[in-house]
DNA sequence: TCTGGGGTCCTAGGACCC
DNA sequence: TCTGGGGTCCTAGGACCC
């Protein structure tokens, strides 16, 4: 009956669903506090109770009544629809219009989603969890195209039976479509694209429907009158490709329902980073090195938990009006070493020491989690992670922009070789005048962390 | 429009190697 | 010393997604 298919390929035949969470943030806000049921519902994301700052992570539907929406201003959702409790005691506001507002709790949304799982696991042979609220199910050996229907109702029903939370689901034989299905009728919706009449179906979206069609390329689009996702299958690859890359061909493809990927699990991350917001910009140069420091140590503590070592430590910083800023610097191999990616990151801060900043962030990548296997591979052989091999990969990988260039003219990695990160506190200002170039790194032989290059 | 936080992928230019 | 081409790695920025 089914066609035979190899594991992780995507024939015609190929059965995807997309399970997407409605107002996820909300709606697990409302199981917890049932009297939230029914009521407009704004969680905020940076947002404390009885504050105005952040931005909104999620409205309910009741919520979004108001023309609260996702990613706004706290400040400006309040405007829109006030809460509950100042409605009651000013007179000028009436109660009916106004709401509940809470902070976001990832940690109880978590354990939320961990059931959710369970269920999408059962129900599907593979499955790809894209976020915490939204996954891709292989179903194609578990369902067929007649059955379908009645099978993503039953999934339906079981998560808001044992969860307490709605689901929709869109169902097609690309991820592209079904994730578009999944969207056509929310919340609590259910839409089937069967295999054949993909095309049909996206033919009077919106181009901002297609994956991967934001909202700059959806401007670009317009300029080229392709408004809807059908004049967007039927438009010149050759211009899309000149105008786009590589881009221009994916989404077209989308819009035509072809999409050759196969729904397979969720690999190791690529990077890791944390990033706050100041309330207002700021200058002050304590202030934010303090900020680097804690979002520093908050990552590499991550990292450790997830058992990736890094090489690439970098940080992002938002000057106004909004100009994103990233500064990165790489090591010659992959570190765990918290001290480090600290005080990387306060040097490169040092860069934007005079600058008003609103915003930063310090991110890790270049990841490796293969850290279990290195006592094995270390001394193996008897010479791996010898000087001079690590000397020469590090000149081939121009590694020396790892070193250090601050006013106490120390060398990170030498430093941190030796006394392992624990050391005296590292100067915070980065100093000009690094004309330090031909610093050499060395790399004590049978060093762990350094090992494996 | 005055913007939260955590990610992914792509592109372009420069350095460096052969 | 100049010139050419291909490949890889690194950094930075942009667009997008949820």
């Amino acid at each position: 009956m089914d066609a035979a298919r190899l594991p992780g390929t995507s024939g015609p035949e190929q059965i995807v669903a997309h399970v997407d969470m409605d107002c996820f943030y909300a709606a697990c806000e409302q199981r917890r506090e049932p009297a939230l049921r029914g009521e407009p519902l704004v969680v905020g994301m940076g947002y404390e109770n009885g504050a105005t700052h952040g931005a909104v992570a999620t409205a309910s539907y009741e919520a979004r009544a108001y023309g609260v929406e996702s990613a706004m201003a706290i400040s400006e959702a309040l405007e829109r629809l006030p809460r509950k409790v100042e409605a009651v005691e000013d007179p000028d506001l009436d109660v009916e219009d106004a709401g509940y507002y809470r902070p976001v709790d990832m940690d109880f949304y978590e354990s939320v989603a961990a059931t959710v799982r369970e269920i999408l696991h059962a129900e599907a042979d593979v499955v790809r969890e894209v976020s915490i609220d939204e996954a891709y199910l292989d179903v194609t050996e578990h369902v067929a195209w007649e059955t379908v229907e009645s099978w993503a109702q039953d999934l339906k029903n079981s998560i808001e039976s044992e969860v307490g939370v709605a689901a929709s689901v869109g169902v097609a034989p690309t991820m592209s479509a079904a994730k578009v299905a999944s969207d056509r009728d929310k919340p609590d919706g259910l839409v089937v694209v069967e295999p054949g009449t993909v095309r049909e179906f996206f033919s009077d979206l919106p181009v901002e429907d297609v994956h991967g069609v934001g909202p700059v390329t959806a401007r670009k689009l317009d300029s080229l009158d392709i408004e809807t996702a059908g004049d967007l299958a039927a438009a010149d690859p050759e211009l899309l490709a000149e105008r786009f890359g590589e881009r221009g061909r994916e989404i077209r493809r989308y819009a035509r329902g072809e999409d050759e990927r196969s729904v397979t699990p969720k690999g190791d991350p690529k990077s890791l980073s944390r990033e706050s917001a100041f309330t207002d910009a700021t200058t002050d140069s304590e202030v934010k090195c303090r900020q680097v420091r804690t979002l520093a140590d908050a990552v590499a503590d991550r990292a450790q938990r997830k058992g990736a070592r890094y090489q690439t430590i970098g940080i992002k910083v938002v000057t106004p009006p909004f100009d994103v800023n990233t500064r990165a610097r790489s090591l010659p191999g992959p570190v765990e070493e918290p001290d480090l990616v600290r005080r990387v990151a306060l040097d490169l801060l040092g860069e934007f020491d005079d600058d008003p900043v609103r915003k930063v962030g310090v991110r890790v990548s270049n990841l490796d989690f293969s850290a279990g296997e290195q006592a094995n591979l270390d001394g193996f052989g008897g010479d791996a992670g010898t000087e001079e091999t690590a000397r020469s990969t590090t000149a081939t990988n121009g590694a020396e922009t790892a070193e250090r260039r601050d006013g106490e003219g120390q060398v990170g990695l030498g430093t941190f070789a030796e006394n392992g990160g624990g050391g005296e506190p590292a100067g915070e200002t980065a100093n000009e005048g690094s004309d330090s170039r031909d610093t050499h790194i060395t790399l004590p032989s049978g060093q762990t962390t350094l090992a494996d290059f």
